[in-house]
DNA sequence: CTTATAGTTTAGAATCATTATATTAATTTC
DNA sequence: GAAATTAATATAATGATTCTAAACTATAAG
């Protein structure tokens, strides 16, 4: 299977050594036809649900996830306080969240764009751009 | 001083009883000329410094703050897991954020502009817009 | 191949911000 | 002003995340 092959030259040519555990994770998060978003309880939910042979613990699911971060493989999303997001996508773009459903959407990059864009402070310069779209359920009144 | 009995009447319209505590939290936070960013452990530290005659338990602090939050006093900036920053201007409005030096600078809300406006999923309407503005120091270099 | 070593994984403890609890105190209402 | 409601307090509990120190593993060097 050069799959495995080829996620293990991902992981080497980003500086990180392809262990047991980081390829299993590695696997789940990029060896799919979509990108998602997941935080670090859900991941080692399905990591390590019952009756999986080959446990990861918790600390190297965190540990990993860090050092995929790092590497430009994950981006983290700012949502609500008291929880990691993270996005599979790592290209530039934004977001719905409906918070209702707890839901991410992704919103293309292309289809934001800052009309007006304000002067960075002097000596500063703009690393990149967030933006969270918070939407609700449609209601008639108020 | 009739600034207390306007802040009074501040909380009081917004259904919270003008306690000593939030009287006190609510003149540090909102009787000044310009807004600002703050942490609950900011706050702690301010109001509770030691030689201080009158503590406010930390849950207060918490308590208070989401008190006013709610009220629409305040509002919660989502810069890094782990710590909530709240703002004590609650217009529409943006934020550059320094990371170098935790530095949080306002953007008014019309010096940006969406310029396509993505839609919503269907069934949803948008509640408010979130843009966060990283910036780094500026370097010739990468 | 064998060893050395630097990097990883692990379980569990520790941490940190935040929230819950149970009691006491203050405010409002009748 | 007494009763009822709401708020404040100190402390315990929680929950996500990070730390620790020991055991293990991938890679490099001999």
């Amino acid at each position: 299977m050069d799959k495995k092959k080829d996620l293990a030259d991902k992981l080497r040519s980003s500086g990180l050594r392809p262990t047991k555990q980081r390829l299993r994770l590695a696997e789940y998060l990029f060896n799919r036809s979509k990108t998602f978003h997941f935080t670090v309880e859900n991941l080692d939910k399905v990591i390590n649900k019952k009756n999986s042979d080959e446990k990861v613990a918790l600390a190297t699911i965190y540990n990993t996830v860090h050092a995929f971060e790092k590497a430009g493989h994950l981006k983290e999303i700012l949502l609500k306080e008291g929880r990691s997001y993270f996005d599979t996508n790592t290209t530039s773009h934004h977001h719905f969240y409906d918070e209702e459903n707890n839901e991410l959407i992704d919103i293309d990059a292309n289809n934001i764009e800052l009309k007006k864009f304000p002067t960075p402070p002097k000596g500063k310069s703009i690393k990149n751009v967030n933006v969270i779209i918070n939407i609700d359920n449609d209601t008639q009144n108020h």
